[in-house]
DNA sequence: CTGAAAGCGCTTACAG
DNA sequence: CTGAAAGCGCTTACAG
């Protein structure tokens, strides 16, 4: 049985009162620094306060305030580098402003999702930014809704849920990347895309075509294979473009996660990048340059993408009723080598070339 | 100004109470599923639940116990792999137990450090699992313990401070890595290290030495570079050593960051490995198999270390009296291709050859 | 400016 | 088995 917990500190106000010989009220007012305490008074208390080594409970100082000053994070994986680095974003921005940050991993699992949800209910978080795992699918987020609980979405579209949103210009990333396929002569170029239900899969695959139609290239089906956004998806897309009826020359992936397995479909059989295909993929991650070739990306704002994400956030908690705001920031496309850039003049390494997408 | 915080329900206990006709204790009964009441009772009791969508505020029930739940995560760094799958470890069991994590992104920074334990404090954490960014001061860590918050430390040595621990076979793990060096026939082998204030990078270079005397192999200091680390570290380290006095042929780099700095220096450099250089890498990560030739590593058991830690700090938890413990976890050696393996045969990507350390 | 008192939403002895 | 009451550690009107 759970023994009762550790009291880490057994000083509480009642304490520093006392021996300040002042009230609870006072200790209280000198603490929250809003003036209304004589130099005296707050003098004391001061000392108080460091002669005892207290320090406020924040349960019951969260509690008393209506305000829990807790933020819900919901991403799919914490464990890969996209989200991660939003992560690290939005905590920047959260904790300067004296925000705690409740993290909540789904694996893109609507179970999980769920759960998470109910916890942020449960602690009465001040406000929650997340990355909906199926726009179809928010009823989850519409309980929060209606809870007045100040909603902010990252990364992808979140459905019929009218919320602050910050995503980035997806459809004309995709399209800057595959005209710079074709700038560089390839025609056969193929989308390894994700889910219909992940609103970025189904705007870059917009993109995709745009600018195939922009080049005056045709739109083959077979050319476009849904990888999942997975790993797994990455591989047997790979595998159905190189060993199906139109073999590409180029392909874009349009993420991190299934580049993995289209490399690793693109190793297994030693088809040469970009001699036999050349490869672009969204998502820029710490291995990209080291990749032999270099790997060529379309790089997201993930940083900023969190830090926006955390001053809507903040912006939408003091005003409830300002009108919704839906922030798009630009990528760049990082041209390094797997694009088939320099093919005919020498590489070198870890150039970049910084392209704005439009 | 902060507006009044949304109640995202209105519903407290007394509500229920009040439509189920009975006293806020018995509502607290029937929640907290320990029996004695009425199976009459318990009826109305959850219809009023049902009914006004109740779910109990999680600030005030931890106010009211001693026990929070909530169990502090301190690592260097959310956005390396490493640390990322130790959390998700770390979550997966705590959250079975219903225990709440909030994560300390120090990037090794003591300032950091200190506001994130300062925080834990104030939310009466029943727990913390840290790793430690300097063995060396430790006086943070030390508040917590007088304030009498279990501990557990993962992945490096806390220093003096007496807790739980779960680590690697580090100098093992490092010393398989040689040995496998040895074997492929290399001779003048290097190491990348870390900073003697971190107790991995001291164990990890200790196994080296071992390894080589064990081979009857002079340790030349020229050999060993200090990395710090850190990816500018691993790129300066692996310079030192090519334009050095004594150009190794094989290199051990003790963790993937400083490799990932190593390998920019190899390919700026047109360094071919394993040719002019083998390369063992500590830390698996997602890329290894798709980097040219596939990244010969010494894995951790990430989520392992991660469940474990948890596992650790809830008994610790339970019983605080028990006998301190010390888990170390053995790594595996998965030999692809940087370290030479087949130089001579063909080679088959993406083959694993599992090794146990030591 | 200061303090006594109420109250945030729960849980838990204590009676009955 | 059930309820009235106290209390967790704060903050905040309300008097003075």
């Amino acid at each position: 049985m759970p023994k009762e917990n550790a009291v880490p500190n057994g000083v509480t106000m009642k304490d520093v009162a006392a021996r300040a010989g002042v009230s609870t009220a006072t200790v209280s007012r000198v603490l929250s620094g809003k003036g209304g305490v004589t130099p005296e008074l707050d003098q004391k208390v001061r000392q108080a306060i460091a002669q005892l080594g207290y320090y406020p409970n924040a349960t019951a100082r969260r509690l008393r305030q209506r305000d829990t000053r807790i933020v819900g994070v919901i991403v799919s994986d914490i464990q890969i580098p996209f989200f991660a680095s939003i992560v690290v974003g939005i905590e920047s921005v959260l904790s300067e402003a004296g925000y705690l940050i409740l993290l909540g991993n789904t694996l893109d699992d609507l179970a999980n999702e769920r759960k998470n949800i109910n916890t942020f209910l449960a602690e009465y978080v001040s406000g929650v930014i997340f990355a909906p795992a199926d726009a179809s699918d928010t009823t989850h987020y519409e309980k929060l809704q209606r809870a007045g609980v100040p909603l902010v979405a990252i990364d992808r579209n979140p459905g019929k849920l009218e919320v602050d949103t910050v995503q980035i210009a997806n459809a004309s990333a995709a399209a800057r990347a595959v005209a710079h396929l074709v700038e560089e002569g390839y025609q056969k170029i193929a989308l390894i895309t994700g889910p219909d239900s992940i609103s970025t899969a189904v705007d870059r695959r917009r993109g995709y075509e745009r600018a195939l139609v922009a080049a005056g290239l045709p739109i083959d089906p077979d050319l476009i294979q849904d990888g999942d956004y997975r790993t797994e998806g990455g591989y047997r897309s790979m595998r159905a473009l190189m060993e199906g009826p139109h073999r590409p020359t180029a392909v874009l992936s349009a993420n991190n996660v299934m580049t993995l397995g289209a490399l690793q479909y693109i190793h297994e059989n030693g088809i040469n990048i970009p001699d036999d295909i050349a490869l672009i993929s969204f998502d820029d991650i710490a291995w990209a340059p080291s990749l032999r070739p270099p790997l060529t990306v379309v790089a997201q704002p993930v940083h900023e993408i969190g830090r926006v994400a955390a001053r809507l956030l903040l912006e939408r908690i003091e005003e409830p009723q300002a009108s919704i705001k839906h922030v798009t920031l630009e990528t760049r496309l990082i041209a390094r080598a797997s694009c088939g850039c320099g093919r005919s003049s020498s590489l070198k390494s870890g150039r970049k070339l910084s392209l704005q997408s439009k």
